[in-house]
DNA sequence: TATGAATGAGCGTTCATTCAT
DNA sequence: TATGAATGAACGCTCATTCAT
């Protein structure tokens, strides 16, 4: 009994990221304005006022989760590392096959678009962040990609060297079907990202339908 | 006295109607936990109550919103009507034309996604319906499709045709890139759709390239 | 058990007249920061939410409170009438004797001076136009009366002529021997006013003791 | 390391005076329930824990500090010394204009008198202890003087021996006026004072209009 | 003695919901 | 059917207080 009262940890180094933690989970369940912040506290097992020593609001605790979980995206996104010796073709599928390996694997960097989603609109700085940091790079990546191929005679000329977002339009599909029947409904992974990159290259190439098997994508231990 | 009553009747039969499309637009603007039913009377120039005339509680109005716009996707999806005489690719640039038309034209289908995404944990059957109502017949269409094009010969054979959904792609971020940036950031919708179709063409098609320059799409009047 | 429930009662106008009655009574006991709007509430005998039915948030409840009483003294101020026919010591006489009928009468008029010491930091508007609407016109007129009486020879010359708020030095004392005390120990009004008046009547005179016996003061129904 | 722990002792000597005086200001600037602790704290350069370390809790320290401030004003009237050998008019004028002086000159003295109406009712003890050691102590010697005046035949009979308490109205005034407008509305002292002493000895003098010009009262140097 | 992380009771405020009219 | 005054549960946030260090 003594010691069960008496149990006020002290970590004041670790309870910020806890306590993002916690948020990230009950935010990205619920939502900013039906999440309790006690609910967040209890997650994390301290009391509500805990979570006001490290923030200030619960505007604050989202913007501060939000920066959290953007953080991972960005930094997952900027160590895809592309050869520049090998071929368009091939840095092409490493990216994409790189991005659907972390949407895939790490549920943080889908759940971060229902955030956005659903709380853009609260949070503007949130969506500009990741349209600044994550995917207006990313195309430009992706364009360069493309148009490197195109000079290089690897892809033909086409509307997609100017619309590079399109790329991750299958990979988007496959994050939002996550997001809205989560376990309830398979969906296999490996098979969807071939039929993406297999239907990509065939549709950018110069020659006919080379014989370019898609290779494997990563397995997903996150049950997608 | 006699217009008056006509009026008034008038009214009350649209009632119902009126309270569900400012429902839509508040439920969408503020997601369901932070909008007021207040607001939303007000919106219809009505007060509280009223709105508790026409339905049990907030939930209940939400559920009624969510069946009323999932309504309209439901039909406009079942308005696409495709000639079983033309060939496969033309009836797969139909769909898919026809597609973009709903989405870049009506807000409201694109809306639908963020609600789905934002308070489909709190509405699972809202998640439903709309998987089952829209999304797998939709596959099914195109899955037909493509398989019969394949026996027809004019597609390849691949993944793809176990993976229709894989179509949706490219549509589905277009309308998050709406959902996300409304009005902010421009997005040249007729071009990508166009790459989107001469990407997917070039992918699918058994011989090379064949000229088929993409149909233009439909013009947005809707401002994406 | 059922008509308790029910007793929801409907007035709408008189319901702010009584919260802000509640409330005086309340910030004047505990001052702003200390008073539970729960409490005004509970006086009045409704809920705590029925309060903001009126009232924006609990600043605007106290603004109000204090323009609600400051609205009762301005009046009886100006409604101290004097008769410029009579003399200038019998309107002196007058002005005062009513001065002290008031507020040794009417507790509100006394409580004023305790909100506006405890919460004049928090509310300056409100310092302002007790000193604009009660003070600033009260001295006028206080001087007019001194001026006029030197001119006629009935009070000699001094300093007192622009320092009239001399006057209400000694009804301030009495006030807040009141606010401070309370019922606990007695003050003996009617006495006190005599010496005041009698006092000042001998120091403004010209000429030594004039046989001015001080009028009674009127009698206080209101305990001070 | 000597003068360090030098220092650091008289720190700790003078900590609990210190916190007093930070307690003091901040008590008087936004009263006792809305003042913080912390902000007491941080006032004096330490935190929170550390006030809880000389003062059980916040009662006791605004009860400290009353009793800390209260006796700055008990001994500076204590430290009035009137000479019996002079006139009565002298001595009352002495210890009118030495009162003035403490009260114009010693911020302390007036915020009292704030404490006092916004806090009396929770800590009546301080009320009462102001006025067994200050109130009643300071009337008893007015009275006193005056009565000997009467003796004497300086001061003509008048309801005032029974009424000492009237010589304070005026100071009190100023002491309101002080503490309601502070630095915003100018308040010219010395002639207050003058004005205040001349009214008072014309109106208790037997004779006539004796030529007794008002001593200048002390400068202020507090910016009252 | 001093700290400051943690607590938790408490209060202001909101808002879905009810109900008498 | 429509109103809107009233309710009261719920939640964000504060802050006096504690206590292990």
């Amino acid at each position: 009994m003594d010691t069960q009262k008496t149990q006020r940890t002290r970590r004041k180094e670790s309870r910020p990221g806890e306590i993002l933690d916690a948020a990230f989970e009950e935010f990205v369940e619920k939502g900013f304005a039906a999440t309790r912040v006690e609910d967040i506290a209890e997650r994390v097992g301290v009391t509500k006022g805990t979570v006001y020593v490290y923030f200030k609001d619960k505007e604050a605790l989202f913007d501060a989760t939000a920066r959290n979980v953007g953080q991972w995206l960005f930094t997952a996104m900027d160590q895809i590392h592309l050869d520049p010796a090998t071929s368009c073709r091939d840095q092409l599928l490493t990216f994409l096959k790189e991005f659907y390996r972390i949407v895939a694997n790490d549920r943080k960097s889908r759940e971060i678009l229902r955030l956005m989603l659903a709380e853009g609109r609260r949070f503007p700085g949130m969506v500009d962040r990741h349209y600044n940091e994550f995917f207006e790079p990313s195309c430009r990546r992706l364009q360069g990609i493309v148009k490197q191929g195109i000079l290089t005679g690897e892809f033909r000329e086409s509307n997609v060297q100017d619309m590079p977002e399109i790329f991750f339009g299958p990979s988007l599909l496959m994050t939002i079907w996550s997001l809205m029947f989560e376990e309830q409904r398979h969906f296999n992974i490996e098979r969807y990202v071939a039929a993406d990159l297999d239907l990509l290259m065939h549709g950018l190439a110069t020659r006919p339908a080379a014989s370019l098997e898609p290779i494997r994508p990563p397995s997903s231990q996150d049950g997608l």
